[in-house]
DNA sequence: CGAGGCATGTAAGTTGTTACATGATTAG
DNA sequence: CTAATCATGTAACAACTTACATGCCTCG
């Protein structure tokens, strides 16, 4: 249940709307853990009902803003304490690496091709991202900490493509 | 729908039977896409009604043997040529690190520590596998071009996990 | 006044996890 | 003979996706 969490640690930043947090969803959180609008307001009712969050204002349109609670603070600090991180990765992109022999050659090609543009353009994003000047909370450190994680990640993507499809499939 | 797709991915290369499968996802397809039991023969039973398979042996403990039709080769290639791979991924590890702030400094460390000792050793199995001699085939190249992305994305993961145990935060 | 973005919600269906369940064969 | 591994399956539950559904507010 980590998207509970992700919830819960992106309130513990500060206080959201349903609305704040699916863009921040989308912003940051989505190379670690993207999340629809569908998932994110029927958990934001359960946290609510169990006491982790709590709504602390309404706005225009319906929205309203919710607050970690004690309990919820508790809760995430737990959770990052005692509880072994899910290390498994689901890559459908790499997947299909492994059956390229199934294409002629320069389909595989071609495909390799569209996935070196596509993290590349990714990669291009996150490095928008990396040049504003960083805050030095640690909050902020913490952040930068994932952001570079998540740079290297795709630029190891990005290299391993150019790398590839050079190579003869 | 990848689990199914992997599957006659998998049955492409050689004709196997579930728990062979089983091992398959387990060793080689497992930093793709992991996968139980629980989950593997329910879908050999709706690919077999779908023909996409075929049952072409018995053995002892009831296990039974498949091959991937003509229906079959065709859908996975339909899907390789034609579906847009899911690019999105979903990295509990990384959402982790969005929130080390909430944790004691100390322990933060610790955390990253234990981070980097598992891949650590990760990338020593798949380097294990990697030192075997390569064949020469198409299935076989296609197999390294994964194994070597992969090892890629584990090594930049590593040596994040080394640099930012170095970081105050 | 219309288009786009803000803002929330529900429902049906699919996929994935954990637990339950059974039995055969082999190596020590 | 007994523990480990081989071998398959089902059931209940949880998580996630896609589609449906509604209405407000602001900018041009």
């Amino acid at each position: 249940m980590s998207l509970r969490h992700a919830l819960l640690g992106a309130l513990a930043d500060q206080p959201r709307s349903g609305y704040e947090l699916l863009k921040h969803f989308e912003q940051s959180l989505a190379y670690a853990w993207p999340a629809s609008h569908s998932q994110i307001y029927p958990e934001l009712g359960r946290l609510l009902s169990e006491q982790l969050i709590e709504q602390t204002a309404a706005g225009a349109r319906g929205s309203k803003t919710y607050a970690l609670t004690d309990t919820g603070l508790a809760e995430v600090r737990r959770w990052l304490r005692e509880t072994e991180p899910d290390r498994r990765v689901r890559n459908d992109a790499l997947l299909r690496m492994f059956f390229l022999w199934l294409l002629e050659p320069d389909e595989a090609r071609e495909h390799l091709e569209r996935e070196r543009a596509y993290w590349q353009g990714i990669l291009a994003k996150l490095r928008e991202i990396e040049a504003k000047p960083p805050g030095q909370t640690r909050k902020e450190r913490a952040f930068r900490l994932s952001l570079e994680g998540g740079i290297r990640m795709v630029e190891s993507r990005a290299h391993w493509l150019d790398w590839a499809v050079d190579q003869r499939i």
